[in-house]
DNA sequence: GTCTATACTGAGATAGAC
DNA sequence: GTCTATCTCAGTATAGAC
């Protein structure tokens, strides 16, 4: 058999990718992908789980550089501003990678499939987050609860950074977090109900 | 063809979730559920999208309860305590309807598909929320931004609830909130930046 | 209601790295 | 020799087209 080259796991990826931008999700099947990276179709199904799953190793590095940050982050800080402390630490790298995201991520909008996918990486991201804190003493329900709200601000700012690129993604957070203060702070004041 | 005497997406939907709890989803065919629910296999198709929808139906329910209870609220009350008036609306409904979607839940939490479409239905709930809370006059952003931050306090006191039947649903919702406003503290301390 | 494409799975064989 | 990556072949079931 023999093996030509480059890693068959990325040439399957970037095949990936270029098919599904320009013929649509639904339209690639998976042996054609295969052909493109010069693999048979069975290959694609050792490396990638599903169709799907092809997209996203990605996630995977954010996700270790935002819970390096969040071990990183100063160590007298709440949980909450440690969650954020994280976020801003990786914005210039998420600044700095939009053109290469940007197509991933119109993709994945396209699809319904996609976008399913993308939500249960963004669950696994919160409870990799969640599990950061724990590291940092955070007890288990604190650090689960403020993973939850620290990515419902991050994913909020983020939302609104891609409908207006043009904003600086740093103050949209800084935004959000004052926002957020600002919707609870009528529940502070109604106490504990 | 006889049509007997049940509607069929009704037997349709309790045949698919006795199959896929007694023998897990993936080695439930669509066919032995439109056989068990005595129709075809099209009719299964007809009635749900995927073999996943049939469990959602009742998704929408509580949907339509949540963004009743948004409309419904007092109209002096800021846009997140409006929003947990909301869900506390409905937890009489949630914790009366518990005995009957506990093995759904039990059927969704075993298998990664169903999980994947519930983390869809989610996202169609905090977003119908958003729009509730436009209804009320809540501006655009700041309605998305407190719609993820009450779906976060909802789902983490949800989280808590299922961990353990036991405690009071109320209760934890009202501690959640209580937890929220602490974790927002130091923010506000920290100022804007 | 019928037919079909294709996503996905399983078992077993081969080729090369170490 | 082991281990891993790949291929071959054969099959099932979902989902969509007709």
């Amino acid at each position: 058999m023999p093996r030509d080259g480059g890693p068959a796991r990325l040439r399957l990826q970037q095949a990936a990718l270029e098919l599904y931008e320009r013929h649509g999700f639904d339209q690639v099947t998976t042996a054609e992908i295969a052909a493109r990276a010069g693999v048979t179709e069975r290959t694609f199904y050792r490396h990638f789980a599903d169709k799907r799953e092809v997209l996203f190793e990605g996630e995977s590095g954010l996700r270790d550089r935002l819970t390096a940050g969040v071990a990183e982050a100063p160590s007298d800080l709440a949980p909450l501003p440690a969650l954020l402390w994280a976020f801003r630490s990786t914005l210039p790298f998420i600044a700095g990678n939009r053109h290469l995201s940007e197509p991933l991520r119109r993709v994945i909008a396209a699809n319904p499939q996609l976008r399913e996918r993308q939500l249960t990486k963004t669950v696994i991201l919160t409870e990799a987050l969640a599990a950061a804190l724990r590291e940092r003493g955070t007890p288990a329900p604190t650090a689960s609860l403020t993973a939850r709200i620290g990515m419902a601000v991050y994913a909020h700012a983020a939302a609104l950074w891609f409908a207006d690129p043009d904003q600086d993604i740093d103050e949209l957070l800084s935004a959000a977090a004052a926002d957020l203060c600002e919707l609870t702070t009528p529940l502070a004041r109604a106490d504990a109900r």
